[in-house]
DNA sequence: TCCGGCAAAAGATCAGATTTATTTCGGAAT
DNA sequence: ATTCCGAAATAAATCTGATCTTTTGCCGGA
């Protein structure tokens, strides 16, 4: 399973965003069939791609030019993906999360209108798996349990486009918890809540889902907030280069 | 100006949207030579981004596998316009709005911490043009700048992942005008909200901003609701095949 | 019935020809 | 002498047709 035009885009989109090819930086499709030893449509695939989400535009007879961020496409889950790995991945989990704090109890509204009752099962079923990991203080167990219960709700808003957004979520959650921004165990009201959004999706309750779930976010964010005010205290979060 | 491959791409692009290549669909590169007289390359390079777009999915052996709805990245401005462009019009706005009813609040008050006095200036300036323009009746004028108003909004959030939404506030708002769901007369409320969010943008007051965006778009919501609920009566708006 | 190898189908890759936009150089007019 | 215009050179993307590789379905034998 080769895939090499694959390979050759994954390098040029980290090379990208780590900054080693900065915005306005040019390159020719020549240096890169000899830089990765491929041939022109493999480079060509993989430029084209790029392009397409905005961060090279090429031009004849003076080659690819990196285009700057403003005009990236930030919603590609592969662009999202390399600044996860890059230094970049404070701003990106940042701006992530703000974006939830929008959507998130949105689709909590609309969820409780127009789940089925499938997915008010998955609801409550994941709702259940987060009580007993989160009592247990299993946290990879907790971890996918969360990202369940936070899929389905997506799912049940019923608008592809907050369904979408499911990837978005988990890996703000992931990374939450494989980065050490969560309590060794799960806090009691956090649990507490998402019962509550699983409950009022359940009685079709929009405005109590939506206010539990905005209560999701802002808890989650005072614990980043502060964890982040802890870790500087401290000297730094170990996670530059 | 040729790009042939980019021709391919639109061409194939609006097939599936439209629902001639349903999902499960197969078609091989070869079958593309033939049916748009192109070569290898061209017809590559389309499918490729098609795949990064989670439309297609490509294996040896077997052809060009479209996929189904729930794979595509639906953030893609390409899909949206596509989608805009066909009879999913209707609900191609309709998920816009819902999503842009979560976020733009959020913006409106991170643009209150965030927004430089430069940004505060363009917002002012963008909301003088919309009751000018308001007041005179110039539909197109007055959409310009509401855009203008959006756009600019987005951007003082400091969140590149808000400010890319631009181009979809702009879809959805021209997609109003367009097809006639406002008022021959923007409506003197909805104008003073925008001008409430400028000022408490300005005077820094978030909470405020957050509630005028969203007294914004339910307004925008109820009007659009209200319009179809007309269109129905009058049997039909006039969107479907 | 099950296993192994053969052959075809289709995508993946390659080397090379073509097109086009920019730049540069030469000549003429000022 | 300088500037302006146009044509030729050139660099780089774009496109083409052929070749390679992998997957899968089929067939024959155990």
């Amino acid at each position: 399973m080769a895939a090499l035009h694959d390979d050759v885009l994954d390098a040029l989109g980290r090379r990208i965003v780590g900054g080693e090819l900065a915005a306005g930086a040019v390159l020719t499709l020549d240096d890169i069939d000899t830089e990765y030893d491929v041939s022109r449509s493999v480079s060509r695939e993989a430029v084209r791609v790029l392009a397409s989400m905005g961060m090279v535009a090429s031009r004849r007879r003076v080659g690819l030019t990196v285009q700057p961020r403003t005009r990236w496409q930030v919603f590609d889950p592969r662009l999202i993906r390399w600044r996860l790995d890059s230094e970049d991945r404070a701003a990106q989990l940042r701006s992530l999360g703000e974006l939830r704090s929008g959507f998130e109890p949105v689709a909590a509204g609309l969820a409780a209108v127009r789940a089925t009752p499938e997915q008010c099962g998955a609801l409550t079923a994941a709702v259940g798996d987060m009580v007993v990991h989160g009592r247990a203080g299993d946290l990879e167990a907790f971890l996918a349990a969360d990202i369940a219960f936070h899929r389905v709700l997506l799912e049940a808003s019923g608008n592809e486009m907050l369904a979408a957004l499911d990837g978005v979520v988990a890996e703000v959650l992931a990374g939450r918890t494989h980065h050490h921004l969560m309590p060794t165990r799960p806090k009691g009201e956090a649990i507490d809540l998402h019962v509550e959004v699983a409950r009022a999706v359940r009685a079709g309750d929009a405005v109590a889902a939506r206010a539990a779930m905005e209560s999701i976010i802002a808890e989650a964010t005072d614990a980043v907030v502060a964890d982040a005010t802890t870790s500087t205290i401290l000297g730094g979060d170990g996670e530059h280069a």
